[in-house]
Order: C-alpha cells, then sequence, then structure tokens
DNA sequence: CATGAATGAGAGTTCATTCAT
DNA sequence: GATGAATGAACTCTCATTCAT
C-alpha cells in the first residue's frame, strides 16, 4: 500500500501524522494514547513503533508541521501592497476567529502537552514560534510607523504586548471562555496603542 | 484521630485538601492519583474514596480554598490610604514575583486541570476568580481616575485589558519561560497606558 | 481468604513462593512470566505486583526457603553418633539420589538463574551456600581426621575439592547426563582420597 | 557481495555464524534475539530466515564450529615430545587461564543454552565434546603411566575425574566467581592424585 | 535469493475502584 | 466510618515471523 521504493515510508509516515493530528484535536493530548493512534490509522500495535516512539514525539513533529504553514502565511501577507495597518488589522481578525473555533484546533493539545512533558522533552518549538511571531509582527509595525499609519516608539516591546494580550486570550478561550465582543474590544484597545481607531463595523 | 463526632470529617476533609494541595504543587495535576494522594495523607485507599470521587474533585475543592483567601488580600489593600496608582503598581509587583516563581504554586496544576478535565466537570472556579479580579481592577482604575492619577475612559475594559496581559504572561511563563525584563516591559506599558510613567528603579 | 489481622499476608506470601516454586521445578528460570505464577496461584495480575516485582525477586526467595532446610539436614547429621566416614558417605549418597532425580529440583532453574540475572541482582545466595557447605564438610572431615577415619592433610582443601566434584557432577547431570555408575566412581574416587575403600554392594 | 554462484550461501552462512559468534559471546544465549543477529551482520530480517530457523540452531552451529578446534590443538600437543606430566600440566594451566577470563568466552552462553533450550534441541555436542576429551586424556594418562610419571590404576576414571573437577569449577566460576588461588589448588590435587608434586612457583 | 515493512501475540506494569472485615 | 488486599481493565513496548516486491 506504502510502496518502500528506497524512500522508507515519508508518504505513510504523513499519514500517520495527519491522522494523529485529528486524535489530538479531538481528544487533547494526554488523553492520547499509542493505541489510540494506532486505532485511527488502522495499522498494527507494532508498526506504529517504526516510525515513531511515544506520544511526545508524534504531537512535537505535528506542531513542527503545523507551524511551518503558519507564519509563513502571516509573513507573506506582509508584501502585499497593503499598509501595514490593513495586514495587522487583518491578521488579528484571523486570530480572532482560531480563537472562538475552539474545535479544530490543536491550541488544547498544545498547552497540554506544554503541561505535562518534562521540561527537556518540550524542545523549544513553542518558544521558537512566539520568537518568530514577534520578529515578524515588529517588521510589520516598523513598516507601519515608517509609512506612518503607527505611532509607536518602541515596535519590538509593542510586538511583544500583543503577543502577550494574544496568548491570554487564547488561553481564557480555552478555560473560562471568551465571547466576539471582548476579542473586538482587545483588538481595538491594541489598534488605539498604535494610533489607529477602528470602527464598529469593521470588525467581522 | 478523627474522633466520632460529626465535626471529624470535617476535620480530615481539610486535612486531606491541604495535603492534597502540596501534592499537586509538586506534580501538577495530571499525573497526581488517587494512589499518591493516599499515601501522601497516610490514610486508607478506601478511606479517601468515602470523602472524594477522583482527583477532579478534590482539585476543584483545592481551588476553591486557595481562591477565596486570594483576591481578599488585593481587595483589602485597596481601602488602605494609598494613591491606586501605588495600590496598582504593588499589586502589579507582587504578580511579577509570582510569575517568577514557578514552584510552591498551583498555577501548573490549574492550567493542566483546565486542559484536561471534562468541560462539565470545570466548573467555573476560574470564571469567577476572573470576573471577580476584574471588577476589583475596575474599582481600582475608577478611584484613580477620581483622584486624577489615573486617565482612562473605559475602566472596565481597561482592567479587563490588564488581566489579559496577566494571563498571557502568566501561561508565557509556564510554556516558554520568561525574564523579569520582559515582565518589567510588560508593567511600564499597562502603567503607560494609564498615563503613568515608571521609573527604571522602581521595578523591584 | 488470607485473613490480614495485622499479620499483613505472611501466609499468602508463602502460598505463593511454594506455589512458584512448582512453577519455577516445571520450566526453569527465564521461561517462567509473572503471568504463569499469577495463573499457577489462582489470584489476579495485579495481586501478585503486591507481594513481589518480578521474578528474579520471586526466585531468590523461593531460593532462600529452600536453602534454609538444606544444610541444616546436613550439619544436624554431623552432631549423632556415627563416624564421620558413615555421615559423609551418607551425605553423598543423598547428592547422587539428587544427582539422578532431575524433576522436582530447582537444580535447573538455580543454575539458568545464576546466569541470566545481572551480577547485581545475582546477590550471593549461591555463593553463601556453597561456603557454608565448604565449612560444614570441613568440620566432619576433620572429625574424621580426629577419629582416626580419614587419612587427609588440607581439611579445608580437600572439602572445597569434594564440593567442585560435586558441583560438575550436578552439572554434567544437567547438561550431558550422568548415569548412576559414573557417580559412583567418584563417591569411591573421593572415598579413597580420604582413604576409606568402599566395596561394591554399599552404593544404593 | 555474496555473488551468485553456489557457494555463496556457504560463505554467508559462515560470515553469519561468525558474527552471531560475537553477539553470543557478548550477550550470552538467551538475551540474544535474531533481531540482534540481523542487526550485528548487517542484513535483512527475513534475509536470515533463510539461513536459520531461530537462536537455537544459530547457536549449535557455532557450538560445532568452536569444538572442531579446540580438541584438535590438545590432541596434537600429545605427539610432540614432552613428558604426559608436562602436557597436563600445560593443559591445566591454559584451562586455569579460560575459567579467570570470563569474557571473551561462550562459556556462559553454552551453559545458558543448555538450560533453556528443550532437551530435543539440544543434540548432543556437549556431550560428545565431554567424551571426546575423556579420551583424550584417558590416552595422556595412559601415556604417564608406561613412562612412570604417573601413578594410576583406572586411567579412564581418573580422566572422567578431572574432568568432573574442571565442570565443577568452569560452572563455578560463572556464578560464584572463583580465584586465582583456588584454582591453583585443584590442580595440585589432581597433579598429586596421578602422584606428582607441583611446587609453588610452577602456576604461572 | 534478498529485502524490510508490517503484523499481532504476549509480557510487564499501574491504578481506579470495590468489598469483606 | 475506616481499612487495605484484591481485582482487572488498559497501556506500553518488543519481537518472531511473514510476505509482497
Amino acid at each position: 500500500m506504502w510502496g518502500s521504493m528506497g524512500e522508507k515510508s515519508v508518504q505513510k509516515r504523513k499519514y500517520i501524522l495527519e491522522t494523529a493530528r485529528k486524535v489530538f484535536v479531538d481528544k487533547g493530548f494526554k488523553k492520547v494514547t499509542m493505541k489510540d493512534i494506532v486505532e485511527a490509522c488502522g495499522i498494527s500495535r507494532g508498526g506504529l513503533y517504526l516510525y515513531f516512539d511515544d506520544t511526545s514525539q508524534i504531537f512535537m513533529e505535528v506542531m513542527k508541521m503545523e507551524s511551518q504553514e503558519a507564519d509563513d502565511v502571516f509573513s507573506d501577507s506582509i508584501t502585499e501592497d497593503a499598509t501595514a495597518a490593513d495586514i495587522l488589522f487583518l491578521f488579528l481578525r484571523e486570530q480572532k476567529k482560531e480563537l472562538l473555533r475552539r474545535n479544530d484546533t490543536l491550541t488544547q493539545a498544545i498547552y497540554e502537552f506544554y503541561f505535562q512533558s518534562e521540561p527537556v522533552k518540550k524542545g523549544n518549538v513553542l518558544k521558537r514560534q512566539f520568537d518568530s511571531a514577534v520578529k515578524i509582527m515588529e517588521r510589520l509595525i516598523g513598516m507601519g510607523v515608517e509609512q506612518g499609519g503607527f505611532a509607536c516608539e518602541d515596535c519590538r516591546g509593542m510586538a511583544r504586548h500583543i503577543m502577550f494580550v494574544l496568548e491570554g486570550l487564547k488561553i481564557s478561550a480555552q478555560t473560562i471562555g471568551i465571547t466576539s465582543e471582548v476579542v473586538d474590544r482587545e483588538i481595538r484597545f491594541i489598534m488605539k496603542s498604535l494610533g489607529v481607531e477602528v470602527g464598529e463595523e469593521s470588525l467581522g
């Protein structure tokens, strides 16, 4: 079914990761057992061990897959000819959508993972993601300042601040639940800090 | 050991919760088993089941215990004769200390709990805590505005914003790690949003 | 079934060891799994783990049980009023019986155990048994020399030599197989080294 | 790599056996899995099954290889012009070296094998080896008696006795451990039984 | 002949939960 | 009420063995 032809089974590996992703989305991280993944994939118990050692390893690979796409999208949109304010606003609206979605997201599983697994295992995938996002946002704000759309003295600080607010929203969405209005208010707060007023109607 | 009066179970209950708290601080939430608690308490396996059904229930009771004290402290400090800015600043420095502490805190366990257990079980302890904190902070900011120390149009919005930043910092402290400087910057950011500049030296 | 009455379950422990002994006699050491013992005992999977951690531990306890009786029998027989030659001869005939038995003996399992388990685990049960046997035999030979029945310059060396021969016979019985005649010849050899001739008829 | 002629399988067979030997020396018998051998040989899992069915079969072939060389060496040394006492003494010193070596020997694996595998499988390699050794030693002792160096009535019995002592030492070396002095004493014991005194200095 | 991915039986181990005392 | 021995379901992980290529 998977062929072997020298390329090992990159295909099957990918298939397992994609299937495992669904399982993680459904059940979070910790409750997922190797057995769950085996069953979801429709492969044999031992077969899975041919590719991965444990759920932690699988999960980290899933996250890697996931993150590669993520900030590329954001990063790419910067190059388009739009004002920084437009881009940032677009980005925040995208984040809002994700925040309110709650299903079909790895978010829950990711947090679980980072609370459960030994610090050693954690690697720094999450930190790298965070730092990378900060860097991109810093660039964006810098552009906005040059273009005259943003007012900001410390771009990096501002970028980091925005990320912390987003993190706060993300975790709150998972734990205490948040409403669309709450997110909107935070987005306006952020935009206002950059000297941009946002009208009622523009927040999807 | 526990007498035979009606209050005996109350005492033992409390004893179990206090002992369990230590266990949760040590090991987080999920890794804690009924066995762990039984052993820490030095009681019998079956005995624990007379009081609690599972670790989730125990943990929720521990959180209830915990939260009763927490915002009272903050709430009380408002009544003292100090400027709102002083009080807020004090509060934020307190939060900073806790953020950087990482041990001896239930924080990790709380997050774990909210990610692992079924939504049904979660109750809304965390939400109530959050809302209560927002309310208190709103009052404080209101006071500051009246006193002329703070500049702020939407006190409730600002209060909520501050809480989201703190949440963001808290979760980041647990997952990607944060430094003292990063927290300082965020505190200055918050104070500045309220129109208060903070000098280098004042952030312990 | 086993009562608890404060004495833990010494009874059950003993029951398990005795049942396990039979299993080891049947299957040797390595092939025996915790499951085998569980089934032989008619107890639950987890139940066994309440008493023992693994087959090695169980086996060592079985050996301890076994050895306590063993050299007491020999040791006791020395005090009786019989010549040293008689006692030694009796002992050797006893050994012969055991050598030829092959079933109902732990011998095979013991060797397996000492070859398989990590040196750490081995403890020195076997060595202690060997040394203790040497000591007793040395005393016996010493008595024989005093009584004038044995001719021997180095009692300890002779004692050790006899033990090596017995070990050689034991292992050969297990591996290449030995006949009654072969054992008889060795017994005569030993007795002759001590200056005692043994007639054809006296070897059961 | 192995050509395609009929002799290819012979070569590969030999290669596997030689590689497997090293594995057995390292890990004993039972712990060795087909997987271990496959990995050590750098061949495919299925490939090994084309040549051998299981580890027992492989091990028996390894032993066959081993034994062919062994007693030839001893046997050959008899033909040289040296007294029987010299040859025997040389042989015993050689044995001593091997006894104390403990590594780089198949000894451990051999015993393990004979304790673990079904009697059916054992074949009689070990017995043949033993008998062959006895025969050679009998001849040697016979020579010694003719030459006048040895005093011995029953050469075959004596030969067998020596072998049992050696077996006892061998197994003891593996299980309880023996010192150089202990072996020396046994060697002197043997030589003395043949009427030959050995000086302190001659036992390397 | 050779390969190595895939299978699946089975061993070890842990705990939530029960229940006779 | 309290005890803790006993249960058994569930999970992890390893290999001998097969089979399509």
